[in-house]
DNA sequence: TTAGTTGCAAACTCTTTGCACGAGG
DNA sequence: CCTCGTGCAAAGAGTTTGCAACTAA
Protein backbone atom coordinates (compact mmCIF):
# COMPACT_ATOMS: atom_id res chain seq x y z
CA UNK A 1 0.00 0.00 0.00
CA UNK A 2 1.06 3.44 -0.56
CA UNK A 3 1.12 5.98 0.98
CA UNK A 4 -2.00 8.91 0.41
CA UNK A 5 -0.19 11.47 -1.61
CA UNK A 6 1.09 9.08 -4.06
CA UNK A 7 -1.90 7.61 -4.87
CA UNK A 8 -4.00 10.74 -4.79
CA UNK A 9 -1.28 11.50 -7.54
CA UNK A 10 -1.70 8.23 -9.41
CA UNK A 11 -5.83 8.34 -9.45
CA UNK A 12 -5.09 11.83 -11.19
CA UNK A 13 -2.84 10.03 -13.82
CA UNK A 14 -5.79 7.46 -14.64
CA UNK A 15 -8.06 10.21 -15.02
CA UNK A 16 -6.43 12.11 -17.24
CA UNK A 17 -5.46 8.56 -19.50
CA UNK A 18 -9.67 8.46 -19.20
CA UNK A 19 -9.44 12.41 -20.54
CA UNK A 20 -7.10 12.13 -22.79
CA UNK A 21 -9.21 9.30 -24.72
CA UNK A 22 -11.81 11.97 -24.95
CA UNK A 23 -13.91 10.16 -21.58
CA UNK A 24 -15.34 12.10 -18.86
CA UNK A 25 -13.50 12.64 -15.64
CA UNK A 26 -16.38 11.72 -12.77
CA UNK A 27 -16.34 11.17 -9.35
CA UNK A 28 -17.45 7.67 -9.52
CA UNK A 29 -14.37 6.65 -11.85
CA UNK A 30 -12.36 8.77 -9.39
CA UNK A 31 -13.69 6.89 -5.93
CA UNK A 32 -13.44 3.66 -8.03
CA UNK A 33 -9.96 3.85 -9.67
CA UNK A 34 -9.32 5.36 -6.03
CA UNK A 35 -10.50 2.24 -4.24
CA UNK A 36 -8.84 0.08 -7.08
CA UNK A 37 -5.39 1.65 -6.11
CA UNK A 38 -5.29 0.99 -2.57
CA UNK A 39 -6.42 -2.46 -2.84
CA UNK A 40 -3.88 -3.16 -4.95
CA UNK A 41 -2.92 -6.87 -4.08
CA UNK A 42 -6.25 -7.93 -2.62
CA UNK A 43 -7.53 -8.33 -5.35
CA UNK A 44 -10.69 -7.39 -4.78
CA UNK A 45 -14.06 -8.67 -7.05
CA UNK A 46 -16.81 -6.45 -8.33
CA UNK A 47 -19.60 -6.49 -4.92
CA UNK A 48 -15.69 -6.06 -2.54
CA UNK A 49 -15.01 -2.78 -4.94
CA UNK A 50 -18.68 -1.54 -4.50
CA UNK A 51 -18.50 -1.72 -0.33
CA UNK A 52 -15.37 0.19 -0.25
CA UNK A 53 -16.08 2.98 -2.55
CA UNK A 54 -19.46 2.88 -0.99
CA UNK A 55 -17.36 3.83 1.81
CA UNK A 56 -16.41 7.14 0.15
CA UNK A 57 -19.15 7.72 -2.01
CA UNK A 58 -22.09 5.79 -0.56
CA UNK A 59 -24.45 6.79 -3.99
CA UNK A 60 -21.91 4.58 -6.24
CA UNK A 61 -24.15 1.83 -8.07
CA UNK A 62 -22.83 -1.71 -8.98
CA UNK A 63 -23.24 -1.09 -12.72
CA UNK A 64 -21.37 1.55 -12.57
CA UNK A 65 -18.53 -0.45 -10.87
CA UNK A 66 -18.82 -2.89 -13.76
CA UNK A 67 -19.02 -0.19 -16.30
CA UNK A 68 -15.99 1.55 -14.81
CA UNK A 69 -13.91 -1.75 -14.95
CA UNK A 70 -14.62 -2.00 -18.15
CA UNK A 71 -13.53 0.80 -19.37
CA UNK A 72 -9.97 0.92 -17.30
CA UNK A 73 -10.06 -2.79 -19.04
CA UNK A 74 -10.51 -1.58 -22.59
CA UNK A 75 -7.56 0.75 -22.08
CA UNK A 76 -5.75 -1.79 -20.57
CA UNK A 77 -5.01 -0.04 -17.38
CA UNK A 78 -6.40 -3.26 -15.29
CA UNK A 79 -6.07 -6.96 -15.24
CA UNK A 80 -8.70 -9.28 -14.82
CA UNK A 81 -8.40 -12.67 -12.72
CA UNK A 82 -10.41 -15.49 -13.14
CA UNK A 83 -10.18 -18.32 -10.19
CA UNK A 84 -13.01 -20.23 -11.36
CA UNK A 85 -15.36 -18.81 -8.15
CA UNK A 86 -17.91 -17.77 -10.58
CA UNK A 87 -16.55 -14.09 -10.22
CA UNK A 88 -14.06 -11.92 -11.66
CA UNK A 89 -11.45 -9.75 -9.26
CA UNK A 90 -9.73 -6.77 -10.50
CA UNK A 91 -6.14 -5.40 -10.29
CA UNK A 92 -4.78 -2.28 -11.25
CA UNK A 93 -2.56 -2.59 -14.10
CA UNK A 94 0.73 -1.31 -12.95
CA UNK A 95 3.25 -3.79 -14.66
CA UNK A 96 3.81 -5.26 -17.92
CA UNK A 97 3.15 -8.76 -16.60
CA UNK A 98 2.08 -10.26 -13.02
CA UNK A 99 2.62 -14.00 -12.19
CA UNK A 100 0.34 -15.41 -9.44
CA UNK A 101 0.21 -18.70 -7.61
CA UNK A 102 -2.84 -20.05 -6.58
CA UNK A 103 -3.54 -22.57 -3.95
CA UNK A 104 -5.93 -25.38 -4.81
CA UNK A 105 -6.06 -26.63 -1.43
CA UNK A 106 -6.78 -23.44 0.50
CA UNK A 107 -7.13 -20.84 -2.36
CA UNK A 108 -4.33 -17.84 -1.00
CA UNK A 109 -3.23 -16.22 -4.13
CA UNK A 110 0.40 -15.23 -3.89
CA UNK A 111 1.56 -13.10 -6.19
CA UNK A 112 4.94 -10.87 -7.60
CA UNK A 113 5.62 -8.85 -10.41
CA UNK A 114 7.25 -10.96 -12.74
CA UNK A 115 10.88 -10.01 -13.01
CA UNK A 116 12.32 -8.94 -15.71
CA UNK A 117 13.94 -12.74 -16.48
CA UNK A 118 10.62 -14.37 -16.30
CA UNK A 119 8.50 -11.64 -18.25
CA UNK A 120 11.46 -12.64 -21.14
CA UNK A 121 10.96 -16.09 -20.74
CA UNK A 122 7.18 -15.70 -21.22
CA UNK A 123 7.67 -13.37 -24.05
CA UNK A 124 9.81 -15.52 -25.92
CA UNK A 125 7.44 -19.01 -25.73
CA UNK A 126 4.35 -16.36 -27.14
CA UNK A 127 7.19 -14.88 -29.69
CA UNK A 128 7.97 -18.59 -30.91
CA UNK A 129 4.04 -18.74 -31.67
CA UNK A 130 4.08 -15.84 -33.22
CA UNK A 131 2.40 -13.90 -30.17
CA UNK A 132 2.84 -10.65 -28.68
CA UNK A 133 2.15 -10.31 -25.16
CA UNK A 134 -0.17 -7.69 -23.65
CA UNK A 135 -0.42 -6.99 -20.12
CA UNK A 136 -1.60 -9.72 -18.41
CA UNK A 137 -1.64 -11.85 -14.89
CA UNK A 138 -0.53 -16.03 -15.57
CA UNK A 139 -2.25 -17.98 -12.82
CA UNK A 140 0.03 -20.70 -11.86
CA UNK A 141 -2.06 -23.62 -9.99
CA UNK A 142 -0.84 -25.48 -7.17
CA UNK A 143 -0.98 -26.22 -3.39
CA UNK A 144 1.20 -24.02 -1.22
CA UNK A 145 3.67 -24.77 1.45
CA UNK A 146 1.39 -24.93 4.12
CA UNK A 147 -0.80 -27.36 2.62
CA UNK A 148 1.99 -28.92 1.56
CA UNK A 149 2.84 -30.03 5.35
CA UNK A 150 -0.40 -29.99 6.31
CA UNK A 151 -1.02 -33.11 3.81
CA UNK A 152 2.36 -34.59 4.57
CA UNK A 153 4.16 -37.36 2.52
CA UNK A 154 1.39 -38.36 -0.19
CA UNK A 155 2.93 -40.28 -3.41
CA UNK A 156 2.72 -38.22 -6.37
CA UNK A 157 -0.02 -40.58 -7.93
CA UNK A 158 -2.63 -39.82 -5.29
CA UNK A 159 -1.62 -35.96 -4.64
CA UNK A 160 -4.70 -34.67 -3.06
CA UNK A 161 -6.45 -32.91 -5.52
CA UNK A 162 -9.43 -31.75 -4.02
CA UNK A 163 -10.69 -27.88 -3.56
CA UNK A 164 -11.05 -27.38 0.17
CA UNK A 165 -13.47 -24.28 1.32
CA UNK A 166 -11.80 -21.23 -0.06
CA UNK A 167 -11.15 -21.92 -3.82
CA UNK A 168 -14.63 -20.63 -4.38
CA UNK A 169 -17.81 -22.50 -5.37
CA UNK A 170 -16.58 -24.63 -7.99
CA UNK A 171 -15.48 -27.79 -7.23
CA UNK A 172 -17.32 -28.52 -4.03
CA UNK A 173 -20.98 -29.43 -4.59
CA UNK A 174 -21.86 -32.03 -6.82
CA UNK A 175 -21.12 -35.82 -5.63
CA UNK A 176 -19.33 -36.14 -2.36
CA UNK A 177 -16.36 -38.58 -2.09
CA UNK A 178 -18.47 -41.92 -1.57
CA UNK A 179 -17.88 -43.78 1.75
CA UNK A 180 -18.32 -42.53 5.38
CA UNK A 181 -14.80 -41.69 6.48
CA UNK A 182 -13.59 -40.44 3.42
CA UNK A 183 -13.09 -36.77 3.15
CA UNK A 184 -10.66 -36.12 0.25
CA UNK A 185 -10.32 -36.79 -3.57
CA UNK A 186 -7.52 -38.61 -4.87
CA UNK A 187 -6.19 -39.03 -8.59
CA UNK A 188 -6.50 -41.56 -10.08
CA UNK A 189 -3.24 -44.13 -10.37
CA UNK B 1 -8.05 -36.53 -32.96
CA UNK B 2 -7.70 -39.58 -32.16
CA UNK B 3 -8.38 -43.11 -33.89
CA UNK B 4 -12.15 -44.61 -32.61
CA UNK B 5 -10.56 -47.46 -31.05
CA UNK B 6 -8.32 -45.68 -29.34
CA UNK B 7 -10.83 -43.46 -27.90
CA UNK B 8 -13.08 -46.44 -26.51
CA UNK B 9 -10.17 -47.35 -25.04
CA UNK B 10 -9.51 -44.35 -23.33
CA UNK B 11 -13.08 -43.89 -22.09
CA UNK B 12 -13.08 -47.24 -20.68
CA UNK B 13 -10.09 -45.42 -18.56
CA UNK B 14 -11.35 -42.27 -17.23
CA UNK B 15 -14.61 -44.32 -16.40
CA UNK B 16 -12.25 -46.96 -14.57
CA UNK B 17 -10.81 -44.31 -12.91
CA UNK B 18 -14.40 -43.11 -12.15
CA UNK B 19 -15.12 -46.89 -10.52
CA UNK B 20 -12.11 -47.03 -8.39
CA UNK B 21 -13.06 -43.73 -6.93
CA UNK B 22 -15.91 -45.23 -5.73
CA UNK B 23 -18.40 -43.78 -8.14
CA UNK B 24 -20.43 -45.41 -10.63
CA UNK B 25 -20.47 -45.50 -14.34
CA UNK B 26 -23.33 -44.38 -16.18
CA UNK B 27 -24.16 -44.20 -19.97
CA UNK B 28 -24.20 -40.39 -19.30
CA UNK B 29 -20.82 -40.41 -18.15
CA UNK B 30 -19.00 -42.68 -20.52
CA UNK B 31 -21.04 -39.90 -23.49
CA UNK B 32 -19.69 -37.21 -21.99
CA UNK B 33 -16.30 -38.61 -21.35
CA UNK B 34 -16.46 -39.51 -24.93
CA UNK B 35 -17.78 -36.24 -26.17
CA UNK B 36 -14.77 -34.55 -24.05
CA UNK B 37 -11.58 -36.73 -26.09
CA UNK B 38 -13.04 -36.35 -29.38
CA UNK B 39 -13.00 -32.50 -29.16
CA UNK B 40 -9.72 -32.32 -27.68
CA UNK B 41 -8.64 -29.25 -28.87
CA UNK B 42 -11.60 -27.71 -29.47
CA UNK B 43 -12.47 -26.50 -26.03
CA UNK B 44 -16.00 -26.46 -25.91
CA UNK B 45 -17.75 -24.91 -23.04
CA UNK B 46 -20.89 -26.82 -21.25
CA UNK B 47 -23.34 -25.88 -23.77
CA UNK B 48 -21.17 -26.96 -26.45
CA UNK B 49 -20.65 -30.10 -24.81
CA UNK B 50 -24.42 -31.33 -24.01
CA UNK B 51 -25.20 -30.42 -27.63
CA UNK B 52 -22.02 -32.91 -29.22
CA UNK B 53 -23.08 -35.37 -26.33
CA UNK B 54 -27.06 -35.02 -26.87
CA UNK B 55 -26.15 -36.58 -30.72
CA UNK B 56 -25.41 -39.98 -28.86
CA UNK B 57 -27.92 -39.75 -26.08
CA UNK B 58 -30.79 -37.24 -26.47
CA UNK B 59 -31.97 -37.85 -22.97
CA UNK B 60 -28.61 -35.75 -21.54
CA UNK B 61 -29.67 -32.97 -19.85
CA UNK B 62 -27.57 -29.35 -18.78
CA UNK B 63 -27.00 -30.69 -15.02
CA UNK B 64 -25.76 -34.17 -15.71
CA UNK B 65 -23.25 -32.11 -18.02
CA UNK B 66 -22.14 -29.67 -15.40
CA UNK B 67 -21.86 -32.52 -12.49
CA UNK B 68 -19.96 -34.69 -14.81
CA UNK B 69 -17.12 -31.97 -15.46
CA UNK B 70 -17.58 -30.67 -11.88
CA UNK B 71 -16.55 -34.92 -11.29
CA UNK B 72 -13.68 -34.53 -13.10
CA UNK B 73 -12.31 -31.58 -12.22
CA UNK B 74 -12.34 -33.00 -8.84
CA UNK B 75 -10.65 -35.90 -9.58
CA UNK B 76 -8.19 -33.35 -11.68
CA UNK B 77 -8.95 -35.53 -15.15
CA UNK B 78 -9.92 -32.13 -17.29
CA UNK B 79 -9.25 -28.91 -17.23
CA UNK B 80 -10.84 -25.89 -17.31
CA UNK B 81 -10.39 -22.72 -18.94
CA UNK B 82 -11.39 -19.40 -18.64
CA UNK B 83 -11.29 -16.41 -21.22
CA UNK B 84 -13.19 -14.01 -19.59
CA UNK B 85 -16.26 -14.86 -21.95
CA UNK B 86 -18.96 -15.64 -19.44
CA UNK B 87 -17.99 -19.10 -19.72
CA UNK B 88 -16.02 -21.95 -18.26
CA UNK B 89 -14.21 -24.03 -21.65
CA UNK B 90 -13.51 -27.91 -20.58
CA UNK B 91 -10.65 -29.95 -21.79
CA UNK B 92 -9.76 -33.61 -20.75
CA UNK B 93 -6.42 -33.27 -18.78
CA UNK B 94 -4.06 -35.23 -20.89
CA UNK B 95 -0.60 -33.73 -19.73
CA UNK B 96 0.66 -31.99 -16.58
CA UNK B 97 0.57 -28.75 -17.98
CA UNK B 98 -0.53 -26.72 -21.49
CA UNK B 99 0.32 -23.67 -22.75
CA UNK B 100 -2.29 -21.79 -24.52
CA UNK B 101 -2.21 -18.04 -26.74
CA UNK B 102 -5.32 -16.03 -26.91
CA UNK B 103 -5.74 -13.50 -28.85
CA UNK B 104 -7.54 -10.41 -27.41
CA UNK B 105 -7.75 -9.13 -30.98
CA UNK B 106 -9.59 -12.06 -32.85
CA UNK B 107 -10.27 -14.36 -29.80
CA UNK B 108 -8.41 -17.60 -31.55
CA UNK B 109 -6.75 -19.82 -29.39
CA UNK B 110 -3.44 -21.88 -30.44
CA UNK B 111 -2.75 -24.23 -27.83
CA UNK B 112 0.76 -26.85 -27.56
CA UNK B 113 1.08 -28.89 -24.90
CA UNK B 114 3.72 -27.03 -23.63
CA UNK B 115 7.43 -28.95 -23.54
CA UNK B 116 9.84 -30.54 -21.15
CA UNK B 117 11.47 -27.70 -21.12
CA UNK B 118 8.59 -24.94 -20.50
CA UNK B 119 6.98 -27.44 -17.93
CA UNK B 120 10.43 -27.38 -16.49
CA UNK B 121 10.71 -23.65 -16.20
CA UNK B 122 7.57 -23.18 -14.42
CA UNK B 123 7.80 -25.56 -12.14
CA UNK B 124 11.10 -23.96 -10.91
CA UNK B 125 9.18 -21.03 -10.49
CA UNK B 126 6.55 -22.73 -8.73
CA UNK B 127 9.17 -24.21 -6.44
CA UNK B 128 10.94 -20.99 -5.53
CA UNK B 129 7.15 -20.02 -4.36
CA UNK B 130 7.26 -22.87 -2.13
CA UNK B 131 4.37 -24.34 -4.66
CA UNK B 132 3.38 -27.37 -6.27
CA UNK B 133 2.31 -27.18 -9.35
CA UNK B 134 -1.31 -29.15 -10.54
CA UNK B 135 -2.00 -30.00 -13.94
CA UNK B 136 -3.19 -27.30 -15.06
CA UNK B 137 -4.25 -24.90 -18.19
CA UNK B 138 -2.18 -21.41 -18.42
CA UNK B 139 -3.91 -18.75 -20.75
CA UNK B 140 -1.42 -16.50 -22.26
CA UNK B 141 -2.95 -13.24 -23.93
CA UNK B 142 -1.49 -11.47 -26.85
CA UNK B 143 -1.91 -10.17 -29.92
CA UNK B 144 -1.19 -13.28 -32.96
CA UNK B 145 0.74 -12.32 -35.96
CA UNK B 146 -2.49 -12.42 -38.09
CA UNK B 147 -3.70 -9.48 -36.47
CA UNK B 148 -0.18 -8.25 -35.65
CA UNK B 149 -0.20 -7.98 -39.63
CA UNK B 150 -3.68 -6.59 -40.03
CA UNK B 151 -2.80 -3.61 -37.07
CA UNK B 152 0.72 -2.73 -38.94
CA UNK B 153 3.40 -0.58 -37.82
CA UNK B 154 1.65 0.70 -34.83
CA UNK B 155 4.02 2.31 -32.02
CA UNK B 156 4.11 -0.18 -28.32
CA UNK B 157 2.56 3.16 -26.44
CA UNK B 158 -0.20 2.90 -28.94
CA UNK B 159 -0.90 -0.90 -29.32
CA UNK B 160 -4.36 -1.53 -30.09
CA UNK B 161 -5.81 -3.25 -26.75
CA UNK B 162 -9.31 -3.49 -28.05
CA UNK B 163 -11.22 -6.63 -27.86
CA UNK B 164 -12.67 -7.04 -31.28
CA UNK B 165 -15.54 -8.94 -31.87
CA UNK B 166 -14.80 -12.73 -31.35
CA UNK B 167 -13.03 -12.17 -27.40
CA UNK B 168 -16.02 -13.33 -26.06
CA UNK B 169 -18.86 -10.60 -24.27
CA UNK B 170 -16.49 -9.12 -22.14
CA UNK B 171 -14.97 -5.41 -23.42
CA UNK B 172 -17.18 -5.00 -25.97
CA UNK B 173 -20.71 -2.98 -25.01
CA UNK B 174 -20.42 -0.50 -22.28
CA UNK B 175 -18.52 2.43 -23.77
CA UNK B 176 -17.70 3.37 -26.83
CA UNK B 177 -14.22 4.82 -28.37
CA UNK B 178 -15.67 8.71 -28.00
CA UNK B 179 -15.59 10.49 -31.63
CA UNK B 180 -17.32 9.59 -34.74
CA UNK B 181 -15.06 8.13 -36.45
CA UNK B 182 -12.77 6.33 -33.90
CA UNK B 183 -13.26 2.42 -33.69
CA UNK B 184 -10.51 1.58 -31.61
CA UNK B 185 -8.93 1.62 -28.14
CA UNK B 186 -5.24 3.06 -27.46
CA UNK B 187 -3.40 2.36 -24.35
CA UNK B 188 -2.96 5.86 -22.72
CA UNK B 189 1.23 6.51 -23.16
C1' DT C 1 -31.90 -53.67 -2.05
C1' DT C 2 -30.02 -49.23 -1.65
C1' DA C 3 -27.20 -45.51 -2.17
C1' DG C 4 -25.46 -43.00 -6.04
C1' DT C 5 -27.30 -40.53 -10.43
C1' DT C 6 -30.25 -38.30 -13.49
C1' DG C 7 -33.60 -34.87 -15.76
C1' DC C 8 -36.35 -31.19 -15.00
C1' DA C 9 -37.34 -26.86 -13.62
C1' DA C 10 -36.72 -23.49 -10.38
C1' DA C 11 -33.36 -20.88 -8.00
C1' DC C 12 -29.05 -18.36 -7.78
C1' DT C 13 -25.23 -15.42 -8.79
C1' DC C 14 -22.77 -12.47 -11.44
C1' DT C 15 -23.04 -9.29 -15.13
C1' DT C 16 -25.32 -6.44 -18.56
C1' DT C 17 -28.71 -3.17 -20.23
C1' DG C 18 -32.83 0.24 -21.01
C1' DC C 19 -34.23 4.40 -19.51
C1' DA C 20 -34.93 8.77 -17.39
C1' DC C 21 -32.29 11.86 -14.81
C1' DG C 22 -27.98 14.29 -13.74
C1' DA C 23 -23.56 16.44 -14.64
C1' DG C 24 -19.02 17.44 -17.07
C1' DG C 25 -17.00 20.28 -20.55
C1' DC D 1 -26.43 23.24 -23.98
C1' DC D 2 -25.37 18.79 -25.48
C1' DT D 3 -23.48 14.68 -24.76
C1' DC D 4 -21.76 11.32 -21.88
C1' DG D 5 -22.32 9.03 -17.51
C1' DT D 6 -25.12 7.40 -13.59
C1' DG D 7 -28.49 4.82 -10.59
C1' DC D 8 -32.10 1.83 -10.58
C1' DA D 9 -34.44 -2.04 -11.60
C1' DA D 10 -35.23 -5.54 -14.78
C1' DA D 11 -33.27 -8.69 -17.86
C1' DG D 12 -29.71 -12.14 -19.32
C1' DA D 13 -26.53 -15.82 -19.11
C1' DG D 14 -24.21 -19.41 -17.04
C1' DT D 15 -24.30 -22.46 -13.26
C1' DT D 16 -26.22 -24.85 -9.26
C1' DT D 17 -29.70 -27.34 -6.67
C1' DG D 18 -34.13 -29.75 -4.72
C1' DC D 19 -36.66 -33.55 -5.69
C1' DA D 20 -38.86 -37.62 -7.40
C1' DA D 21 -37.77 -41.24 -10.50
C1' DC D 22 -34.26 -44.32 -11.99
C1' DT D 23 -30.35 -47.60 -11.99
C1' DA D 24 -25.67 -49.60 -11.20
C1' DA D 25 -23.64 -52.69 -8.17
Amino acid sequence: MEKHEDIDQLVEQYLEAIKSAGFRMTTQRRVIIETLLKNMGDHPNAQELLERAQKVDPSIGIATVYRTVELLNNMDLLNLTNLQEGFRRYEIADENLHIHFYCRCCGSVSHFSADREKEKTVREWAREAGFRLMPQVLEIQGVCENCQAELGDIPEEEYILRCAPGCGRFGRRVSQPPGRGRRRWFRNS
